[in-house]
DNA sequence: GTCGCCGTCGTACCCCGGTACTACCCGCCA
DNA sequence: TGGCGGGTAGTACCGGGGTACGACGGCGAC
Protein backbone atom coordinates (compact mmCIF):
# COMPACT_ATOMS: atom_id res chain seq x y z
CA UNK A 1 0.00 0.00 0.00
CA UNK A 2 1.37 3.59 -0.93
CA UNK A 3 0.83 6.28 1.17
CA UNK A 4 0.84 9.63 -0.36
CA UNK A 5 0.81 13.57 1.45
CA UNK A 6 -0.98 15.74 -0.37
CA UNK A 7 0.07 19.25 -0.60
CA UNK A 8 -1.85 22.61 -1.76
CA UNK A 9 -3.13 25.40 -1.14
CA UNK A 10 -6.33 24.60 -2.95
CA UNK A 11 -8.52 22.65 -0.92
CA UNK A 12 -10.78 21.96 -3.99
CA UNK A 13 -7.74 20.69 -5.49
CA UNK A 14 -6.43 18.67 -2.60
CA UNK A 15 -10.23 17.11 -2.89
CA UNK A 16 -9.82 16.00 -6.73
CA UNK A 17 -6.04 14.45 -5.59
CA UNK A 18 -7.67 12.44 -3.08
CA UNK A 19 -10.81 11.10 -4.87
CA UNK A 20 -8.38 9.99 -7.30
CA UNK A 21 -5.93 8.41 -5.05
CA UNK A 22 -8.78 6.78 -2.76
CA UNK A 23 -10.13 5.29 -5.81
CA UNK A 24 -7.31 2.95 -6.17
CA UNK A 25 -7.16 0.24 -4.23
CA UNK A 26 -3.36 0.02 -3.94
CA UNK A 27 -2.80 3.93 -2.59
CA UNK A 28 -4.63 5.48 0.03
CA UNK A 29 -4.03 8.94 1.24
CA UNK A 30 -2.01 9.78 4.32
CA UNK A 31 -3.09 13.49 5.24
CA UNK A 32 -3.30 16.82 3.51
CA UNK A 33 -0.99 20.00 3.54
CA UNK A 34 -1.62 23.62 2.88
CA UNK A 35 1.65 24.55 2.52
CA UNK A 36 5.26 23.87 3.19
CA UNK A 37 6.04 23.98 6.91
CA UNK A 38 2.89 21.80 7.29
CA UNK A 39 4.51 19.35 4.73
CA UNK A 40 7.10 18.75 6.52
CA UNK A 41 6.17 18.59 9.78
CA UNK A 42 3.45 15.58 8.83
CA UNK A 43 5.60 14.11 6.48
CA UNK A 44 8.22 13.81 10.12
CA UNK A 45 4.88 12.80 11.41
CA UNK A 46 3.67 9.93 9.39
CA UNK A 47 6.73 9.33 7.16
CA UNK A 48 4.38 9.00 3.88
CA UNK A 49 5.93 6.66 1.09
CA UNK A 50 5.38 9.67 -1.40
CA UNK A 51 4.92 13.67 -1.26
CA UNK A 52 2.63 15.05 -4.09
CA UNK A 53 3.95 18.52 -3.67
CA UNK A 54 2.64 22.09 -5.20
CA UNK A 55 4.96 24.43 -6.11
CA UNK A 56 3.07 27.89 -5.74
CA UNK A 57 2.19 27.97 -2.15
CA UNK A 58 1.52 30.84 0.48
CA UNK A 59 4.38 30.76 3.33
CA UNK A 60 7.39 28.18 2.73
CA UNK A 61 6.87 27.20 -0.95
CA UNK A 62 6.88 23.46 -2.33
CA UNK A 63 10.76 23.76 -3.78
CA UNK A 64 12.14 24.88 0.11
CA UNK A 65 10.02 21.89 1.49
CA UNK A 66 11.22 19.27 -1.02
CA UNK A 67 14.98 20.30 -0.09
CA UNK A 68 13.90 20.23 3.45
CA UNK A 69 12.30 16.57 3.16
CA UNK A 70 15.00 15.28 1.05
CA UNK A 71 17.52 16.44 3.13
CA UNK A 72 15.85 15.04 6.37
CA UNK A 73 17.18 11.63 4.81
CA UNK A 74 13.80 10.21 5.12
CA UNK A 75 12.84 7.08 2.81
CA UNK A 76 9.34 9.53 1.51
CA UNK A 77 9.53 10.52 -2.04
CA UNK A 78 8.55 14.12 -3.31
CA UNK A 79 6.80 14.41 -6.69
CA UNK A 80 6.04 17.98 -7.56
CA UNK A 81 3.24 18.52 -9.35
CA UNK A 82 2.54 22.27 -10.91
CA UNK A 83 0.08 23.83 -13.35
CA UNK A 84 2.74 25.66 -15.69
CA UNK A 85 5.34 23.21 -17.83
CA UNK A 86 7.11 26.07 -18.58
CA UNK A 87 7.79 26.77 -15.14
CA UNK A 88 11.37 27.76 -13.98
CA UNK A 89 10.55 26.13 -10.71
CA UNK A 90 11.11 23.12 -12.55
CA UNK A 91 14.97 22.92 -12.64
CA UNK A 92 15.02 24.18 -8.90
CA UNK A 93 12.40 21.26 -8.10
CA UNK A 94 14.75 18.19 -9.76
CA UNK A 95 17.67 19.98 -8.16
CA UNK A 96 16.53 20.13 -4.38
CA UNK A 97 15.98 16.80 -4.91
CA UNK A 98 12.76 15.80 -6.19
CA UNK A 99 11.87 12.00 -7.46
CA UNK A 100 9.48 13.66 -10.35
CA UNK A 101 8.15 16.38 -11.66
CA UNK A 102 4.41 16.58 -13.54
CA UNK A 103 2.21 18.52 -14.96
CA UNK A 104 -1.49 19.15 -13.13
CA UNK A 105 -2.99 18.43 -16.44
CA UNK A 106 -1.81 15.36 -16.90
CA UNK A 107 -4.25 12.34 -17.42
CA UNK A 108 -4.93 10.67 -14.18
CA UNK A 109 -3.70 7.43 -15.13
CA UNK A 110 -0.40 9.34 -15.67
CA UNK A 111 -0.13 10.81 -12.32
CA UNK A 112 -1.21 7.48 -10.73
CA UNK A 113 1.52 5.50 -12.48
CA UNK A 114 4.05 8.43 -11.97
CA UNK A 115 3.24 8.26 -8.19
CA UNK A 116 3.98 4.06 -8.36
CA UNK A 117 6.81 4.95 -10.05
CA UNK A 118 7.97 7.03 -7.30
CA UNK A 119 7.16 5.38 -4.44
CA UNK A 120 9.28 2.57 -6.00
CA UNK A 121 12.63 4.41 -5.96
CA UNK A 122 12.31 5.63 -9.59
CA UNK A 123 11.72 8.89 -11.22
CA UNK A 124 9.20 10.60 -13.60
CA UNK A 125 9.67 13.58 -15.79
CA UNK A 126 6.83 15.17 -17.84
CA UNK A 127 7.38 14.42 -21.05
CA UNK A 128 7.68 18.54 -22.57
CA UNK A 129 10.05 19.11 -19.82
CA UNK A 130 11.99 15.64 -20.64
CA UNK A 131 12.16 17.04 -24.42
CA UNK A 132 13.99 20.37 -22.81
CA UNK A 133 16.34 18.28 -20.93
CA UNK A 134 17.09 15.94 -23.67
CA UNK A 135 17.75 19.22 -25.99
CA UNK A 136 19.99 20.09 -23.54
CA UNK A 137 22.14 17.43 -22.11
CA UNK A 138 21.90 14.96 -24.88
CA UNK A 139 25.07 15.35 -26.50
CA UNK A 140 26.70 15.27 -22.75
CA UNK A 141 25.42 11.96 -21.78
CA UNK A 142 28.10 9.20 -20.64
CA UNK A 143 29.45 7.34 -23.65
CA UNK A 144 29.80 3.60 -23.93
CA UNK A 145 31.81 3.34 -27.40
CA UNK A 146 34.84 5.28 -26.56
CA UNK A 147 35.53 3.76 -23.05
CA UNK A 148 39.39 3.42 -22.94
CA UNK A 149 39.61 -0.18 -21.03
CA UNK A 150 37.53 -2.72 -21.44
CA UNK A 151 36.26 -4.27 -18.61
CA UNK A 152 36.16 -7.61 -20.45
CA UNK A 153 39.92 -7.18 -20.72
CA UNK A 154 40.75 -7.91 -17.25
CA UNK A 155 41.84 -10.92 -16.13
CA UNK A 156 39.61 -11.17 -13.21
CA UNK A 157 36.70 -11.00 -15.64
CA UNK A 158 38.58 -12.78 -18.59
CA UNK A 159 37.07 -16.45 -17.90
CA UNK A 160 33.27 -15.01 -18.13
CA UNK A 161 30.74 -15.46 -21.07
CA UNK A 162 28.84 -12.17 -22.56
CA UNK A 163 25.70 -13.32 -20.41
CA UNK A 164 27.51 -13.84 -17.29
CA UNK A 165 28.97 -10.14 -17.88
CA UNK A 166 25.80 -9.16 -18.44
CA UNK A 167 24.31 -11.02 -15.32
CA UNK A 168 26.82 -9.50 -13.42
CA UNK A 169 26.21 -5.76 -14.50
CA UNK A 170 22.62 -6.12 -13.33
CA UNK A 171 23.64 -7.89 -9.92
CA UNK A 172 26.01 -4.35 -9.58
CA UNK A 173 22.29 -2.54 -10.18
CA UNK A 174 20.57 -4.25 -6.89
CA UNK A 175 18.38 -6.27 -8.52
CA UNK A 176 17.46 -9.27 -7.09
CA UNK A 177 17.57 -13.11 -8.78
CA UNK A 178 13.72 -12.75 -8.73
CA UNK A 179 14.01 -9.20 -10.46
CA UNK A 180 16.71 -10.62 -12.59
CA UNK A 181 14.66 -13.61 -13.89
CA UNK A 182 11.42 -11.31 -14.72
CA UNK A 183 13.15 -8.39 -16.34
CA UNK A 184 15.22 -10.55 -18.13
CA UNK A 185 12.67 -13.18 -19.01
CA UNK A 186 14.29 -15.97 -17.41
CA UNK A 187 13.64 -18.97 -15.05
CA UNK A 188 15.03 -17.86 -11.46
CA UNK A 189 16.73 -20.98 -11.41
CA UNK A 190 18.51 -20.26 -14.48
CA UNK A 191 19.65 -16.48 -12.92
CA UNK A 192 20.83 -19.14 -10.01
CA UNK A 193 23.09 -21.19 -12.27
CA UNK A 194 24.79 -18.04 -13.72
CA UNK A 195 25.22 -16.79 -10.23
CA UNK A 196 26.98 -19.56 -9.28
CA UNK A 197 29.42 -19.72 -11.72
CA UNK A 198 29.89 -16.04 -11.59
CA UNK A 199 31.01 -16.46 -8.00
CA UNK A 200 33.13 -19.77 -9.14
CA UNK A 201 34.63 -17.91 -11.95
CA UNK A 202 35.66 -15.02 -10.09
CA UNK A 203 36.34 -16.24 -6.35
CA UNK A 204 33.90 -13.98 -5.12
CA UNK A 205 32.24 -15.17 -1.94
CA UNK A 206 28.45 -14.08 -2.78
CA UNK A 207 26.92 -11.45 -5.07
CA UNK A 208 28.58 -8.34 -2.36
CA UNK A 209 31.50 -9.42 -3.59
CA UNK A 210 30.84 -9.63 -6.93
CA UNK A 211 29.47 -6.31 -7.20
CA UNK A 212 32.74 -5.03 -5.78
CA UNK A 213 34.22 -6.75 -8.38
CA UNK A 214 32.51 -5.16 -10.95
CA UNK A 215 32.98 -1.88 -9.86
CA UNK A 216 36.94 -2.23 -9.64
CA UNK A 217 37.57 -3.67 -12.80
CA UNK A 218 35.00 -0.74 -14.21
CA UNK A 219 32.29 -2.87 -15.44
CA UNK A 220 30.17 -0.72 -13.82
CA UNK A 221 30.72 2.70 -12.57
CA UNK A 222 29.17 4.93 -9.62
CA UNK A 223 26.69 7.18 -11.08
CA UNK B 1 -4.06 9.94 -36.51
CA UNK B 2 -0.29 8.74 -35.41
CA UNK B 3 1.15 6.21 -37.80
CA UNK B 4 3.57 4.11 -36.49
CA UNK B 5 6.52 1.26 -37.39
CA UNK B 6 7.00 -1.61 -35.61
CA UNK B 7 10.71 -2.32 -35.85
CA UNK B 8 11.71 -5.81 -33.86
CA UNK B 9 13.64 -8.87 -35.10
CA UNK B 10 11.16 -11.22 -33.37
CA UNK B 11 7.61 -11.60 -35.65
CA UNK B 12 5.30 -12.30 -32.19
CA UNK B 13 6.97 -9.24 -30.65
CA UNK B 14 5.70 -7.22 -33.56
CA UNK B 15 2.02 -9.29 -33.89
CA UNK B 16 1.77 -7.97 -29.96
CA UNK B 17 2.46 -4.03 -30.44
CA UNK B 18 0.44 -4.29 -33.74
CA UNK B 19 -2.31 -5.68 -31.73
CA UNK B 20 -2.45 -2.79 -29.03
CA UNK B 21 -1.77 0.22 -31.33
CA UNK B 22 -4.78 -1.19 -33.73
CA UNK B 23 -7.04 -1.32 -30.39
CA UNK B 24 -6.78 2.63 -30.55
CA UNK B 25 -8.30 4.59 -32.48
CA UNK B 26 -6.25 7.31 -33.05
CA UNK B 27 -3.04 5.23 -34.11
CA UNK B 28 -2.31 3.11 -36.75
CA UNK B 29 0.27 0.72 -37.88
CA UNK B 30 2.37 2.01 -41.14
CA UNK B 31 4.31 -1.10 -41.20
CA UNK B 32 6.54 -3.27 -39.89
CA UNK B 33 10.19 -4.04 -40.15
CA UNK B 34 12.98 -6.98 -38.86
CA UNK B 35 16.22 -5.20 -38.72
CA UNK B 36 17.87 -1.82 -38.93
CA UNK B 37 18.13 -1.19 -42.66
CA UNK B 38 14.78 -2.59 -43.08
CA UNK B 39 13.68 0.28 -40.68
CA UNK B 40 15.73 3.30 -42.26
CA UNK B 41 14.66 1.97 -46.06
CA UNK B 42 11.17 1.81 -44.41
CA UNK B 43 11.06 5.13 -42.69
CA UNK B 44 12.02 6.92 -45.65
CA UNK B 45 9.35 5.37 -47.69
CA UNK B 46 6.22 5.61 -45.49
CA UNK B 47 7.24 8.65 -43.15
CA UNK B 48 5.71 7.40 -40.39
CA UNK B 49 4.86 9.64 -37.03
CA UNK B 50 7.01 7.44 -34.69
CA UNK B 51 9.29 4.65 -34.74
CA UNK B 52 8.95 2.10 -32.31
CA UNK B 53 12.22 1.04 -32.38
CA UNK B 54 14.27 -2.51 -30.72
CA UNK B 55 18.15 -2.34 -29.77
CA UNK B 56 18.70 -5.37 -30.41
CA UNK B 57 18.65 -6.93 -33.63
CA UNK B 58 20.54 -9.20 -36.31
CA UNK B 59 22.50 -6.89 -38.74
CA UNK B 60 22.16 -3.13 -38.38
CA UNK B 61 20.95 -2.55 -34.73
CA UNK B 62 18.79 -0.01 -33.69
CA UNK B 63 21.20 2.47 -32.00
CA UNK B 64 22.84 3.03 -35.47
CA UNK B 65 19.38 3.16 -37.27
CA UNK B 66 18.03 5.57 -34.91
CA UNK B 67 21.40 8.14 -36.13
CA UNK B 68 20.94 7.69 -39.48
CA UNK B 69 16.88 8.02 -38.92
CA UNK B 70 17.33 11.25 -37.02
CA UNK B 71 20.10 12.58 -39.33
CA UNK B 72 17.88 11.83 -42.66
CA UNK B 73 16.27 15.30 -41.02
CA UNK B 74 12.69 13.40 -41.17
CA UNK B 75 9.85 14.56 -38.96
CA UNK B 76 9.86 11.11 -37.97
CA UNK B 77 10.22 10.40 -34.01
CA UNK B 78 12.28 7.05 -32.72
CA UNK B 79 11.06 5.55 -29.55
CA UNK B 80 13.63 2.87 -28.39
CA UNK B 81 12.01 0.25 -26.29
CA UNK B 82 14.19 -2.80 -24.99
CA UNK B 83 14.39 -5.79 -22.89
CA UNK B 84 16.90 -4.07 -20.94
CA UNK B 85 17.28 -0.91 -19.33
CA UNK B 86 21.01 -1.16 -19.05
CA UNK B 87 22.25 2.11 -18.81
CA UNK B 88 24.94 2.14 -21.53
CA UNK B 89 21.91 1.37 -24.55
CA UNK B 90 19.99 3.77 -22.94
CA UNK B 91 23.07 7.01 -23.16
CA UNK B 92 23.88 5.52 -26.63
CA UNK B 93 20.40 5.75 -27.81
CA UNK B 94 19.34 9.12 -26.44
CA UNK B 95 22.80 10.28 -28.01
CA UNK B 96 21.85 9.03 -30.97
CA UNK B 97 18.64 11.31 -31.12
CA UNK B 98 16.18 9.16 -29.90
CA UNK B 99 13.01 10.77 -28.70
CA UNK B 100 12.12 8.27 -25.81
CA UNK B 101 13.13 5.19 -24.48
CA UNK B 102 11.30 2.51 -22.73
CA UNK B 103 11.33 -0.80 -21.17
CA UNK B 104 9.38 -3.50 -22.83
CA UNK B 105 7.74 -4.51 -19.64
CA UNK B 106 6.14 -1.25 -19.21
CA UNK B 107 2.61 -1.28 -19.23
CA UNK B 108 0.52 -1.12 -21.99
CA UNK B 109 -1.03 2.28 -21.03
CA UNK B 110 2.74 3.72 -20.24
CA UNK B 111 3.59 2.48 -24.05
CA UNK B 112 0.60 4.16 -25.67
CA UNK B 113 1.09 7.63 -23.68
CA UNK B 114 4.82 7.64 -24.69
CA UNK B 115 4.04 7.23 -28.36
CA UNK B 116 1.27 9.58 -28.29
CA UNK B 117 4.17 12.26 -26.25
CA UNK B 118 6.88 11.59 -28.79
CA UNK B 119 4.24 11.82 -31.91
CA UNK B 120 3.86 15.84 -30.39
CA UNK B 121 7.15 16.59 -29.90
CA UNK B 122 7.97 15.51 -26.52
CA UNK B 123 9.88 12.95 -24.98
CA UNK B 124 9.39 10.08 -22.50
CA UNK B 125 12.02 8.27 -20.70
CA UNK B 126 11.35 5.01 -18.54
CA UNK B 127 11.57 5.80 -14.89
CA UNK B 128 13.67 3.45 -13.71
CA UNK B 129 15.98 5.26 -16.30
CA UNK B 130 15.01 8.95 -15.41
CA UNK B 131 16.44 7.98 -11.56
CA UNK B 132 19.42 7.33 -12.67
CA UNK B 133 19.79 10.28 -14.72
CA UNK B 134 18.38 12.82 -12.46
CA UNK B 135 21.06 11.04 -9.77
CA UNK B 136 23.57 11.77 -12.05
CA UNK B 137 22.56 15.57 -13.81
CA UNK B 138 20.82 16.80 -10.74
CA UNK B 139 23.51 19.11 -9.39
CA UNK B 140 24.46 20.56 -13.21
CA UNK B 141 20.83 21.69 -14.14
CA UNK B 142 20.60 25.05 -15.12
CA UNK B 143 21.04 27.83 -12.60
CA UNK B 144 23.03 25.69 -10.98
CA UNK B 145 27.04 26.57 -10.83
CA UNK B 146 27.25 24.62 -7.57
CA UNK B 147 30.44 23.16 -6.08
CA UNK B 148 31.00 19.63 -5.98
CA UNK B 149 29.63 18.83 -2.62
CA UNK B 150 31.76 16.89 0.03
CA UNK B 151 30.77 13.11 -0.37
CA UNK B 152 30.71 12.44 3.10
CA UNK B 153 27.77 15.19 3.55
CA UNK B 154 25.92 13.58 0.37
CA UNK B 155 22.21 13.80 1.11
CA UNK B 156 21.43 10.43 1.01
CA UNK B 157 24.15 9.47 3.40
CA UNK B 158 23.83 12.84 5.82
CA UNK B 159 21.29 10.89 7.97
CA UNK B 160 23.82 8.47 9.07
CA UNK B 161 25.86 8.43 12.03
CA UNK B 162 30.03 8.25 12.24
CA UNK B 163 29.45 4.76 13.23
CA UNK B 164 27.28 3.51 10.65
CA UNK B 165 29.17 4.91 8.07
CA UNK B 166 32.15 3.04 9.21
CA UNK B 167 30.17 0.00 9.18
CA UNK B 168 28.81 0.75 5.48
CA UNK B 169 32.15 1.22 4.57
CA UNK B 170 33.39 -2.45 5.38
CA UNK B 171 30.06 -3.85 3.98
CA UNK B 172 31.04 -2.61 1.03
CA UNK B 173 34.35 -4.46 1.28
CA UNK B 174 32.86 -7.16 1.05
CA UNK B 175 32.91 -8.49 4.73
CA UNK B 176 29.86 -10.60 6.18
CA UNK B 177 28.24 -9.73 9.56
CA UNK B 178 30.43 -12.46 11.04
CA UNK B 179 33.34 -10.87 10.08
CA UNK B 180 32.40 -7.64 10.70
CA UNK B 181 31.74 -8.31 14.73
CA UNK B 182 34.90 -10.45 14.85
CA UNK B 183 37.21 -7.73 13.38
CA UNK B 184 35.30 -4.95 15.25
CA UNK B 185 34.85 -7.09 18.04
CA UNK B 186 31.21 -6.53 18.47
CA UNK B 187 28.07 -9.07 18.66
CA UNK B 188 26.55 -10.18 15.65
CA UNK B 189 23.44 -8.87 16.91
CA UNK B 190 24.76 -5.19 17.21
CA UNK B 191 25.72 -5.48 13.46
CA UNK B 192 22.63 -6.63 12.53
CA UNK B 193 21.06 -3.49 14.35
CA UNK B 194 23.59 -1.35 12.55
CA UNK B 195 23.16 -2.43 9.32
CA UNK B 196 19.51 -2.85 9.53
CA UNK B 197 19.15 0.91 10.56
CA UNK B 198 21.45 2.05 7.40
CA UNK B 199 19.17 0.01 5.46
CA UNK B 200 16.17 1.68 7.20
CA UNK B 201 17.88 5.51 6.90
CA UNK B 202 19.19 5.13 3.18
CA UNK B 203 16.35 3.46 1.80
CA UNK B 204 18.39 0.83 0.33
CA UNK B 205 16.61 -2.75 0.28
CA UNK B 206 19.38 -5.30 0.93
CA UNK B 207 23.63 -4.72 1.58
CA UNK B 208 24.24 -5.25 -2.56
CA UNK B 209 21.98 -1.97 -2.57
CA UNK B 210 24.00 -0.19 -0.02
CA UNK B 211 27.26 -1.23 -1.13
CA UNK B 212 26.10 0.36 -4.79
CA UNK B 213 25.26 4.00 -2.86
CA UNK B 214 28.29 3.24 -1.25
CA UNK B 215 30.31 4.04 -4.48
CA UNK B 216 27.98 6.20 -5.90
CA UNK B 217 28.07 8.79 -2.87
CA UNK B 218 32.09 8.02 -3.10
CA UNK B 219 32.06 7.18 0.56
CA UNK B 220 34.34 4.29 -1.30
CA UNK B 221 35.93 3.85 -4.74
CA UNK B 222 36.87 1.25 -7.00
CA UNK B 223 40.33 0.18 -6.12
C1' DG C 1 29.75 -37.48 -35.81
C1' DT C 2 30.82 -36.35 -31.36
C1' DC C 3 32.81 -33.64 -28.12
C1' DG C 4 32.61 -29.64 -25.30
C1' DC C 5 30.88 -25.04 -24.26
C1' DC C 6 26.98 -22.24 -23.46
C1' DG C 7 22.51 -21.10 -22.00
C1' DT C 8 18.57 -22.79 -20.15
C1' DC C 9 15.64 -25.17 -16.31
C1' DG C 10 14.65 -28.11 -12.36
C1' DT C 11 14.89 -29.99 -7.28
C1' DA C 12 16.59 -30.15 -2.73
C1' DC C 13 19.00 -28.33 1.02
C1' DC C 14 21.28 -25.15 4.33
C1' DC C 15 22.81 -20.87 6.05
C1' DC C 16 23.27 -16.04 6.08
C1' DG C 17 20.90 -11.81 5.84
C1' DG C 18 17.24 -9.02 7.18
C1' DT C 19 13.27 -7.91 10.29
C1' DA C 20 10.87 -7.17 14.52
C1' DC C 21 10.98 -6.63 18.84
C1' DT C 22 12.99 -5.65 23.54
C1' DA C 23 16.59 -4.16 26.54
C1' DC C 24 20.54 -1.79 28.92
C1' DC C 25 24.23 1.69 29.37
C1' DC C 26 26.22 6.02 28.46
C1' DG C 27 26.71 11.08 27.61
C1' DC C 28 24.39 15.17 26.74
C1' DC C 29 21.18 18.75 27.75
C1' DA C 30 16.98 21.25 28.66
C1' DT D 1 15.73 15.17 36.91
C1' DG D 2 14.08 13.28 33.04
C1' DG D 3 14.36 12.61 28.21
C1' DC D 4 16.86 11.53 24.06
C1' DG D 5 20.15 9.82 20.70
C1' DG D 6 23.73 6.61 20.03
C1' DG D 7 26.00 2.17 20.69
C1' DT D 8 25.62 -2.29 22.27
C1' DA D 9 23.19 -6.90 22.80
C1' DG D 10 19.70 -10.54 22.78
C1' DT D 11 15.87 -13.75 20.77
C1' DA D 12 12.93 -15.44 17.27
C1' DC D 13 11.48 -15.93 12.71
C1' DC D 14 11.54 -16.32 7.68
C1' DG D 15 12.83 -15.52 3.06
C1' DG D 16 16.36 -15.07 -0.28
C1' DG D 17 20.94 -16.42 -1.55
C1' DG D 18 24.16 -19.87 -2.46
C1' DT D 19 25.37 -24.84 -3.25
C1' DA D 20 25.08 -29.31 -5.28
C1' DC D 21 23.20 -31.95 -8.22
C1' DG D 22 21.17 -33.48 -12.86
C1' DA D 23 19.30 -32.53 -17.44
C1' DC D 24 18.64 -30.90 -22.30
C1' DG D 25 19.00 -28.28 -26.87
C1' DG D 26 21.97 -25.53 -29.88
C1' DC D 27 26.14 -24.92 -31.95
C1' DG D 28 30.85 -24.57 -33.36
C1' DA D 29 35.45 -27.09 -33.39
C1' DC D 30 37.86 -30.98 -34.16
Amino acid sequence: MTTVLIVDDQPMQRFGFRMLLESQDDMTVAGEAGNGSEAIRMTAELHPDVVLMDIRMPGLDGIEATRRIVASGDRTRVLILTTFDLDEYAYDGLRAGASGFLIKDALPEELLSGIRAVASGDAVVAPSLTRRLLDTYADHLPTSGSSPADPADDPRLASLTEREREILTVISQGWTNAEISSRLHLAESTVKTHVGRILAKTGARDRVQAVILAYDTRLVRPS
